[in-house]
DNA sequence: CACGATTATATGTCTAGACATATAAGTCAA
DNA sequence: TTGACTTATATGTCTAGACATATAATCGTG
């Protein structure tokens, strides 16, 4: 077994570590659970300082595509079945990366004492104020999605005073409140009336939901549904590694 | 400044300075743009040596939450947006995970040699053997997905004996196929007639879509549809970080 | 002023050690 | 056999240095 393959081209010896690891595994050469070389095995073969290896080692720990257990050694993990990381950019970048031509309307607004139902939606107890904004997007000016968004103003006074109807919400909260938090959940519906209208197809027609909630902290900061006409929006993710 | 903020509770040195910079990152006052303090201003800081604080550099680096560029300095990233990381696991431990009974039903298996459709869905040129397959997933006895599936068998020989009526595809491939890349492609639809049937629904009814390529290298291992009732599944994605 | 050469500097990688700590495995007594 | 104790060992973290390298800034020159 020799781990050493090729020479270098180029890269730096931990980064070749880590590659040969890496192809080893994706290989299948050793599949999930196989133990890889101690850190001093890898030390003898590669002739470098245990840090070396180390590093190289921990990078693929924090990837995932091995677990490390003291004493024991470090495992090939079972792969991660089918993650996929979702870039769900704002609307307007979602749009313009498409090469399309990005259009905002603002449907409604409407600042109030939270609901019951605003409460519910946004998590918090308290009845304090909200904002909530119905807006659509279009590209090249066919309706891309309607958005319907709740704000916190607890949380996010400034969005009181705020001009909706130029700025989408979405790019204005993004360059205005820093959040640490956020949960996406995706489903499918059928257009009602009103989404129909919005996005100008027949009732019943299927939609793709993504509810999104994000908080800073402890605190909600606002809650957004987005629907998009079912069969001309999909959400693309591309996952690299087993 | 004071960068060494309360004492210790107990993690080590490195984490408690990448958790001082991330806390200063998401709580806003590091903003988008700005240059964090240089390693050898951090090295004072924490009495440390330089590779405790590179160390924590390094992670905070790799989580794309700083970018740090020679000879000018760490600064802080613009937040990546909406970022969503999906786990999509296979179709039995995303069952049990959910505390339900899985159940498995083999609908239709049929090994044949690719038609024009077939070879277009799998991006291949060459017109080898397939197995197509058709089969359906269950909680508690109710229908929560069915699965239409597509192996090259080029790719993938030991896949035209393997016994699929039991065992479902997805699992199956999991543990002997190694994979390197996949796409996920999410969309909606509404039931046909034959979707309706399989998934107890019925016809209009909003289903997901979820569509995956597997590939290993160049060669293509799969393609599958997941279809799931619209209203009853969810997608839910939570991630961290601004 | 524009452009090329030089220099200073922050990060990138690496070493040869050290001690800490979790834990697999072995040992021994009840 | 089981449970408690001990030990060996692989990883986790850290140090005080070193040289490499990309590049922002500066300096000179045409």
């Amino acid at each position: 077994m020799s781990l050493a393959t090729e020479a270098a081209d180029q890269p730096t010896l931990y980064k070749r570590i880590r590659a040969d690891i890496e192809k080893r595994i994706l290989t299948g050469e050793w599949p999930p659970g196989h133990r890889i070389p101690f850190e001093h095995e890898l030390v003898a073969r590669y002739r470098c300082s245990r840090m070396t290896v180390n590093k190289a080692l921990s990078e693929l720990a924090q990837a995932d595509l091995i677990e490390r257990r003291r004493r024991a050694g470090s495992f090939v993990r079972r792969p991660q079945h089918h993650s996929a990381v979702l870039k769900i950019a704002d609307m307007r970048a979602e749009i313009t990366a498409l090469g399309r031509a990005y259009g905002y309307e603002l449907i409604h607004r409407k600042l109030r004492t939270a609901t019951a139902a605003d409460r519910d939606r946004l998590g918090v107890k308290k009845a304090g104020k909200v904002v909530a904004i119905t807006c659509r997007h279009s590209a090249d000016n066919v309706p891309f999605a309607v958005e319907d968004r709740l704000i916190d103003l607890s949380s996010v006074p400034d969005a009181a005073t705020a001009d909706f109807s130029r700025e989408p919400p979405g790019s204005w909260l993004l360059h205005h409140v820093p959040w640490t938090e956020a949960e996406h959940t995706i489903s499918a519906t059928v257009a009602d009336d009103r989404a129909a209208e919005a996005l100008d197809i027949a009732v019943g027609a299927p939609c793709l939901v993504i509810d999104r909630y994000t908080w800073r902290g402890a605190r909600t900061i606002t809650a957004v549904r987005l629907l998009y006409p079912g069969d001309s929006h999909r959400l693309v993710a591309r996952f690299k590694g087993g």
